[in-house]
DNA sequence: TATGAATGAGATTTCATTCAT
DNA sequence: TATGAATGAAATCTCATTCAT
């Protein structure tokens, strides 16, 4: 449970609280979470600023909720038909492909929270919660399951490695493109989403099935 | 030139600068920019507050000064006997490595400058600076020479595409486990830095070697 | 009848009313009354903020309360069989230290609430209360019975001077070691309460038998 | 030296510091330290709220810094003419009204910043500073050697917790006439100042020289 | 009636930037 | 020129008190 968060009773409660954090949704579309003011924030919500602290400890207190706003979401959609494609009946290459895909819109839909709590983490280097566990070590399994489905096709020798290393790839080959467009260079920009995508799935296709080393 | 900078035709202003942009350094290997005050720069390097303004017309104008500091190290060890290492006498996967090896010493000697200027880019979408593209565009030349030169050997049937990516690629694999170990999941942790450059590299060999698509 | 306190005909508030009032107290204990929040009394007594208004005007409301609390001890105790030790029949050195110790526990036993009371008096020297009154001229009387019945063995040629001194002695001279135990210097601290008392009513048989000044 | 307090090196600087103080004292007058906010000593000082936080840390920072001018008024006045009035040429009842006369001028003289120390001191009774442990091992040192000057007269048979007695006395006695008059009962209203001072002093006096207990 | 929610009105504090010596 | 001082403009947060269910 996300600690900035108060506990509520109240049906109008929930609904400030839901404002809330809509609001700041909507404000991390244009700023980052550190310029957007509590008072603007209770301003989009059309609340007051000390409603605010009612809901919240503090302003920090936003970012566990986000957390558990994203995990949610992302959990809702992994329960959802569309993210079950089966990845059994088809090749590796398939797989890896719908695998990428499901990540990179997963990103485009989550953008500004994910932005937000991705350079939020990144600046507080400090602060380490441990809310993104429970993902991470999902994403590892589901390498891990991928790897074991098709070991046939693989000639990676060392497949624990390589089910992390592709969990770390995959977790991190979106975000520039996919959480900040504006700034990534000029390198990809010529490639559809579908091309990037593809290429992404290749990408990794490559390092699973190349001829080994000698 | 940068903006933030005035310019100065004294060499003791210019000491100043230089003291005002170590100290800087030094304060971002453990906070943030954005937690970094004017008076702390200026107390780290021994002069006033004031002083600082005679140098910077605004604490945001230390950030292209930043990056130019970073681009011309970066030329500095690109014009290095180190960095020239001969690529044409090996094969294509070696060379991958020496890319992969150089791009991950570069982010570790550049660590917290980097972090600064990575985190300032991204947290402030409006703010386009285009610092960086003299950067982006060696890169991706230097891939396209890679692959050039290794044509044979290379299986991907759009060449341009594939540079793309591969720049792509080696701008951003690092930075995760580079920048902000701290903060990154336990994937990659179990390997030492050696085997992860390598799996970096092998990466990016498979997918410029991959059979090609039917 | 406290001006802070609503009126209340029915039982179930008065049981409220208690609640708070012990809630405070308990509070009190711990902090000044100033920075106990009327929120922090609501909870402690298990009821909304909202209902201490029902009983309470003003969060001020309570001092007068707590006053009409202390009082009513006071009353209750010196109506106690304990308090009511015979004076008359012992010596005016025993008495003297007969009221010590009666000062002094009743010191002891209403330590938090005398300490709120008195605090809260003290800072606020523009709110003046009369509540202290009756407890002050009974205090009075009582010194001015003393120094009548003892009259041969007492020395000082102004009686009214006399225990009007006395009075005003015995209402402070306890207060530093018995409400602010931990701020008190280390003069007294090697003296056992006993010890202490009975040097305070020497203090009190000293002046009261002195040989008369010349 | 108080720890609330910033070092300063301009005397613009120091001139501020003392209209700051000397607001203060003069807000004091009125209200309690708590109810003063810094917005209010600023104002009243002619400077920006923000210029406070220069010379004290916090608006808790007052706190040592008037500990500190008062201790300092005390040495010099202890280190003046009038204080260091011969002792010694007199008898003990003309030695204890003497002191009685200089601790209760030094009351008047310093009431209203007496009566913040005195009361944040009561108030935070967690916050323990020693600030004042100086003064107290000073006046325990002096009643010390009053008593010693003046054994042959005293009859107490323990002269060390006379001489603590004596201290705790002289330094709670005057509190409440001093500080809170308007908050004092009756009880010595009708007595003047010099009478006061009298009897105060005749009433340490009798303690000392009383017919020692059978 | 009783309550949790809401808030107006501040309080303290920070800091990039300018001023005055 | 270089500096320490000064400050305007917020930002975060608190809380006694009222509102609405």
């Amino acid at each position: 449970m996300s600690q900035g968060a108060k506990k509520t009773h109240q049906s109008r409660s929930k609904q400030t609280r839901d404002s809330l954090l809509k609001a700041l949704e909507k404000l991390l579309e244009t700023k980052d979470f550190a310029d957007i003011s509590v008072a603007e924030i209770a301003a989009t919500a059309g609340v007051s600023p000390a409603s605010v602290y009612r809901r919240f400890d503090k302003k920090q207190g936003f970012i566990p909720v986000l957390i558990d706003l994203y995990l949610e979401r992302l959990r809702e959609w992994s329960a959802s038909p569309g993210a079950r494609a089966d990845i059994e009946k088809c090749t590796l290459r398939q797989a890896l492909h719908r695998i990428a895909g499901a990540g990179w819109r997963q990103l485009q839909q989550q953008n500004h929270l994910m932005r937000a709590i991705y350079l939020h983490g990144r600046s507080h280097l400090d602060l380490l919660g441990t809310e993104g566990d429970q993902f991470e070590s999902a994403l590892l399994v589901a390498m891990q399951a991928i790897i074991a489905l098709y070991a046939a096709e693989i000639t990676h020798n060392d497949k624990d490695k390589a089910a992390a290393m592709l969990a770390y790839y995959f977790n991190n080959i979106f975000i520039e493109r996919g959480l900040f467009k504006k700034q990534t260079g000029a390198w990809t920009e010529n490639l559809s989403d579908q091309d990037f995508v593809e290429e992404v799935a290749d990408f990794a296709y490559g390092y699973l099935t190349m001829s080994p080393r000698t």
